[in-house]
DNA sequence: CGCAGGGTGTCAATTACATCA
DNA sequence: TCTGATGTAATTGACACCCTG
């Protein structure tokens, strides 16, 4: 709302929402990937996606006060327990992000939308040099982009493994980033 | 095979700053 | 002008996982 001193450019929060609005939880190659477009530094890419959960979950769940431990389980293990049946793991990739915050400052953007009805901002997911698209979502989904490999894919329920290989299509990559995050009901 | 340490990532909480009413 | 509320970027601390020796 306020575009304050200390706030990201609307085209860089257009991206990171628009980004965000598929994939919460980015991987290192992603984040870098987006620093890269954004003219950031990945900590600042990683830093942004933080504190976006964070918003997410306290504006689905205002803070309550009365029994935080009680409504809250441990909640640590959350951050590295992918498989897991978390709830709020799958949530935080509502829509909400980009059609209330990043449309009204996106001026430059250029965005892809497919038959899915799926925006992608076209900076990153263009040059997304993805091999092997797995089939099978499921389990353990293993798609390969051309570069180098994160350390934790396990950080993640549906983590890309980057690797090698060739180009993946829009499509396809668009129907990964679906299947890896909650639809999007648009 | 089991264990410890390093590296990495996430989350929750918090801080610091900017802006608005 | 001052103050409180709000939003955002960044930091801190704890925890969990993977990899390696």
């Amino acid at each position: 709302m306020r575009p304050s001193t200390r706030s990201l450019k609307p085209e860089q929060r257009a991206v990171l929402e628009a980004t965000f609005d598929l994939k919460a939880t980015p991987d290192s190659f992603l984040t870098r990937r987006l620093a890269e477009e954004c003219n950031l530094k990945p900590r600042q890419v990683q830093v942004w996606f933080q504190n976006r959960r964070q918003r997410l979950h306290k504006r689905k769940r205002p803070v309550n006060t009365t029994s935080p431990s009680a409504a809250e389980p441990p909640a640590k293990k959350a951050a590295a327990e992918p498989a897991s049946s978390e709830p709020e793991r799958s949530e935080p990739v509502e829509s909400e992000s980009v059609d209330s915050e990043a449309d009204p400052c996106s001026p430059a953007l250029t965005f892809y939308t497919d038959d899915f009805g799926a925006e992608l901002p076209l900076l990153w997911l263009d040059e997304l040099d993805v091999g092997t698209a797995c089939d099978d979502l499921g389990s353990e989904t293993e798609t390969t982009i051309n570069s180098p490999a994160p350390q934790r894919l396990d950080a993640e329920p549906h983590a890309f493994a980057f690797g090698s290989g060739e180009h993946l299509s829009t499509a396809e990559m668009l129907s990964l980033l679906e299947l890896t995050t909650e639809p999007l009901g648009r």
